[in-house]
DNA sequence: CTGAAAGCGCTTACAG
DNA sequence: CTGAAAGCGCTTACAG
């Protein structure tokens, strides 16, 4: 049998109300008694039941979620999972509230988490934009006491507790091995789509991207990037005039969102069904792409993951417990048409 | 407020002990009591907190892990995540007890599983081998409702309640794709090398490879099977004589375990380079020949996630909650030298 | 600075 | 067939 707060107030010779405020680091105990509790502690082996202790404290974990809003798909998706955590958490003892913000608006970022009551919020996740006023926003909270994750594009610059997403430029790199792999012997040039090159994450990508092509495709050139501003419209024009002016296009990475653009793009003349694509995240879209053999490769992280490793994340910060590290990575997941899930 | 049995017992006008009783299907009940307590509970929209429940019964998850012993680097690395579980298993009511049994003998494991006593189990997860004696084993474990998971390995037609694994025919169609575009537009032959052709796994790979082969890259050719018995020694005397005695081989697609002795092979003859090689399972070997450039892409399954999943799997059975599918979902994850974890 | 007692939301003998 | 009371392992006012 595990021993129990008793075990421990026995042992030390103390009351279970002392021990409670041993553990839980309350102060007015006198030291001496400090000291013999977590002596009794260390000698029983004492781990404390959180489930107990959660019942006892009718605690409640209230867990903001700051997300982009507009149509974007990956976002929609993201935000779709995290509908589905919500609705069984209650009986976890979580409450989760989501906030929408404008897309890549770091003031509209700042203020919705400067409008977040620290006393109303034990954990706070976010898609990140990186801007001052939100370094700040976070600290606020940081000081606060309040455990922060980022998501899918992160902030390493500020007070936040855990990057929850993946390594752009292992992604960008990935990119790279697939296009230059499938172009086969091809010699040609590559087109990089990218939302805006503002964005952190797109950055990345397209350096990891280049990395790979200049050391291991000498007979592959990377164009000027093209921005489509993650909108399937601007997308369709940017990219559509791309392919009509440049020859000898081999290849495609699209490392924002807006695949619907470059899915219309590709459809519109057959002769641009040999330019090999790579995109990223799996949406329906691109998994009809995918499975249409419009798209190659689609380069995904996985929303549902994301979510949860954030909640799980959060709660473990707030009760101070451990996490297994393996569970948190987010993989650079691979689709060919053969493996979509 | 959510309710509580409290709630429910005084909506219905008994006593906790009644709510308890139908709460739990427990007889000795009167129908007309019943369908009150089930009326209240309706109205009130009661669902119970397990975690208080599983405090009051002092429930304790006894799961155990039935995996095949050997030098199989992937057995061992499931077994590495299993004991990671364990070891923080105790927080969580969870007692794991492993039981290691010779790799591929049906007879071995259905003794093994007739060993276990159903009083002192309450879930069982084992990796599968085919055979009529396994069948009754689980046969006889779920006639006395305890909850069966296969791992990595199915038995669809035994009476386990889910399997947590890939799609090997997937896998399979997935190796050819990569195979057929790596290899460009040289025709050739390629080499295929499984552990034995009794195993279920390696037999779906093997189909799913072929049927992309065929249907999607008439210039290669699929040779007859080599058998390496997962063993290093076998592997590199039969690969090593196979590469030999064979011209204009492209490819070659490892589907079982072994990896060792294929990169043994591979790196006896520098010619032996321009092989475009595919091989399963992410281990300290296959990485490395990874990043040797001596394997150009590894299919692998997160033996972590399937054990976490596994318990997941078990322990909602047990308590009758549902399950995240997508969380439950194996991935057929593809990893190049990029993509790393 | 410390302790006795009640309570969190369930379950479990025991009694009737 | 049903209920009153105690208890699971913690925490929390309240009293001293």
């Amino acid at each position: 049998m595990r021993p129990t707060v008793h075990d421990v107030a026995q042992e030390a010779g103390v009351s279970l109300a002392t021990v409670d405020r041993v553990l839980n680091k309350r102060s007015g105990v006198r030291g001496i008694t400090v000291a013999r509790v977590e002596a009794a502690v260390a000698k029983l082996g004492f781990v404390r039941d959180i489930a107990a202790a959660n019942l006892a404290k009718q605690r409640l974990y209230r867990l903001a979620f700051v997300i982009p809003e507009g149509p974007n798909s990956f976002m929609r998706g993201l935000e779709g999972e995290l509908e589905r955590v919500r609705s069984s958490s209650a009986l976890e003892r979580t409450q989760i509230s989501i906030v929408k913000v404008p897309a890549f608006d770091g003031a509209a970022l700042a203020a919705a988490l400067d409008r977040l009551d620290v006393d109303a919020v034990s954990g706070v996740a976010l898609v990140a934009t990186e801007a001052a006023v939100v370094r700040d926003a976070l600290a606020r909270l940081s000081r606060a006491g309040i455990p922060i994750v980022t998501m899918v594009s992160d902030m390493p610059a500020s007070k936040r507790d855990h990057y929850v997403g993946i390594d752009n430029v292992a992604a960008g790199r990935t990119a790279a091995s697939l296009i230059g792999r499938f172009a086969g012997r091809r010699p040609g040039r590559i087109g990089l789509l990218a939302g805006s090159m503002l964005v952190r994450d797109h950055v990345e990508r397209r350096m990891g991207f280049d990395q790979v092509i200049r050391a291991e495709f000498p007979d592959l050139e990377c164009l000027p990037v093209l921005e489509g501003r993650d909108d399937a419209a601007v997308t369709r024009d940017v990219l559509g005039r791309f392919l009509e002016r440049e020859a000898g296009i081999v290849g495609i990475y699209s490392m924002g969102a807006g695949n619907r653009g470059v899915i219309d793009v590709l459809s519109s003349r057959p002769g641009y069904r040999d330019i090999v694509v790579v995109a990223h995240e799996l949406t329906d879209h691109s998994r009809k792409a995918l499975r249409d053999g419009l798209f190659d490769a689609v380069i995904n992280q996985d929303a549902g993951h994301e979510i949860r490793s954030a909640v799980r994340l959060l709660k473990a910060r707030i009760d101070g417990t451990p996490v297994i590290d393996g569970q948190e990575q987010i993989r650079i997941e691979i689709y060919l048409r053969d493996n979509l899930p």
